[in-house]
DNA sequence: AAGTGGTCTAGACCACTCC
DNA sequence: GAGTGGTCTAGACCACTTA
C-alpha cells in the first residue's frame, strides 16, 4: 500500500472527506488525532488542523478539545443562500430592470411594525411601497420601514432613480441583518400590484437590519409568483 | 494615540470590521497590506491572514494576489440556512412527533422527475408519500422519490418506523445537493393532506441529493401553513 | 493531571497577476 | 519582473474537558 504523501490542506480534506462518505471512518465514531493524521500524511499539524476546521464548522465532524474528532452523527445541511440585490438579479438574466414608488408616506406605524424596529409606540417612520420590475413585469413588490432617527439623510431622498435598498447599502454602514423566508397567500394588495390573482402562493423574504446604533429598517419582499430560490451544496 | 497590540485573529477581525463599518476604510479603497497591519498590531501575518480571510469569505472584502484587499463596494449578503431534520426541529419546540406513509408506490415517474433523477425513461422509481406531524398536526407533507438502482436496500424498507429522510442520510453517503425554495398555492392534495384551505400560501423546499454514483433522492416538502425559516447575519 | 484541539509565531516558498 | 496574498512548517503555549 502506497502513501503518497498529502501537503495541502485542500487534499487532507478531500482525504478526509472520501474516508467519511466511504465509511471508512462511520459516524459517530473517532477520527485519528490530527497529530496522527499528520504523521500519516506527511504534513504538519497546521495543515491537518485547518482541513478538519473547515470539515466541523459544515457540519461533518465533531471536534472537542479532550475528547477528540468524531464524524457527525446527523451531518447537520447549512445550505448558504445568496440574498440577490434585486436590480442586479434582473440584469444577470438579461432582462430590463424598472423601478418605481408606490407610496411614500410618514406615518404612526401599526404595532407590530413598532415592536420589530424597536421604536416608541407613537413615533412616526418612514414607509415606501415600491415595485421592481424585469422587462416591465412585476418582480417584486417591497414593502419597507424605514427609522428616520437611525438615517436622517433618508427624508432627502425621493427614489425615483435608485431603490431604497441599494440607496440603504451604499449610505448605512449595517452590522446585522435578520432574515425570515416563507409563503403567503396573495391578498388584494399583491394580488394587485404583483399583477397575479388573489389566493396564489408567493414567495417572501423579510429581512430586518440594525447597526449598533439602532434598528434601520425592515422590509417585506413579495416575490412574483413562480420565484425560486436556489442553491447547491 | 495608544495602539495596544492585537495578537487573536479574532481581535484582528473585531478591529477590521469595525473600520469597515465605521467607514475609516470606505468602500472600494484598498487597505494596507498584510504585513503592514501585522506590524501594526504587533502580530504574525498569519493571524491577520486567518482573520481577513474570513471575511473575504463572508463578502465584506476584495482580495486578489498582487493586486491586494480592499473593501467590498456591494456586500454580498449570504445567509446561512440551516435545514432542519424534521423530527429534531420539532422534539426542540417540545411537540410530539409523529409520521406516517401516505402511499408507497413503484410507478415509471412523469418525465419530469425521470429528468431530475437523471434515470432514463420508462425505469420505475420509489414513490413515497408521507406526512410529518406535530402533536398529531400537520407539519410537512413529504413528497419523495427514491431510485431503487442506487439505494437497492430501500425497497426492503416499509419507513414505518423511521422517515425516509432519516432512514436514507443514515444509510447513504451523501456527496452533494440541490436546494430549491419557493411557495405554491395548496391545490386538492395538499390542502386535504395539511388539513387547510385550498389556496393557502405554503412554503416548499425541493431537494435533490446525489453521490458520486448517481441520484438518490428527490423530494419536496410542503410546510404547513404559517411555518418560517429564519436565519441570522 | 493529562491529553486534545485552538492558536500564535517566524520564516519560507509558491502562485498568481499586474505592470 | 516584482509584489501581493496563499500556504506550509516546526515549534510552542494555551484552553478546555474529561478521566
Amino acid at each position: 500500500m502506497t502513501t503518497p504523501e498529502i501537503n495541502t490542506w485542500q487534499g487532507v480534506q478531500e482525504e478526509v472527506r472520501r474516508r467519511i462518505t466511504q465509511r471508512v471512518w462511520r459516524p459517530g465514531e473517532f477520527i485519528p488525532h490530527e497529530a496522527d493524521l499528520a504523521a500519516e500524511f506527511g504534513c504538519a499539524r497546521a495543515t491537518v488542523n485547518r482541513a478538519l476546521r473547515e470539515l466541523a464548522e459544515a457540519g461533518l465532524l465533531d471536534r472537542r478539545r479532550r475528547a477528540g474528532t468524531r464524524v457527525a452523527v446527523n451531518p447537520v445541511r447549512k445550505a448558504q443562500l445568496e440574498i440577490p440585490v434585486i436590480r442586479e438579479e434582473i440584469v444577470a438574466k438579461g432582462q430590463a430592470y424598472g423601478h418605481r414608488v408606490l407610496s411614500r408616506e410618514m406615518p404612526v406605524p401599526p404595532a407590530e411594525v413598532a415592536a420589530r424596529m424597536q421604536v416608541a409606540p407613537g413615533r412616526k417612520l418612514l414607509h415606501l411601497r415600491t415595485l421592481h420590475t424585469a422587462d416591465g413585469a412585476p418582480y417584486v413588490y417591497e414593502n419597507r420601514w424605514i427609522n428616520p432617527e437611525a438615517v436622517p439623510a433618508v427624508l432627502a431622498e425621493d427614489f425615483s432613480a435608485i431603490s431604497p435598498n441599494e440607496w440603504l447599502v451604499r449610505e448605512v454602514p449595517f452590522e446585522g441583518g435578520d432574515f425570515t423566508f416563507s409563503a403567503l397567500s396573495a391578498g388584494g394588495a399583491e394580488a394587485e400590484v404583483l399583477s397575479c390573482p388573489a389566493g396564489t402562493g408567493l414567495f417572501v423574504l423579510d429581512r430586518t437590519t440594525w447597526t449598533g446604533a439602532g434598528m434601520i429598517t425592515s422590509v417585506r419582499l413579495v416575490f412574483h409568483p413562480g420565484y425560486r430560490m436556489h442553491t447547491r451544496l
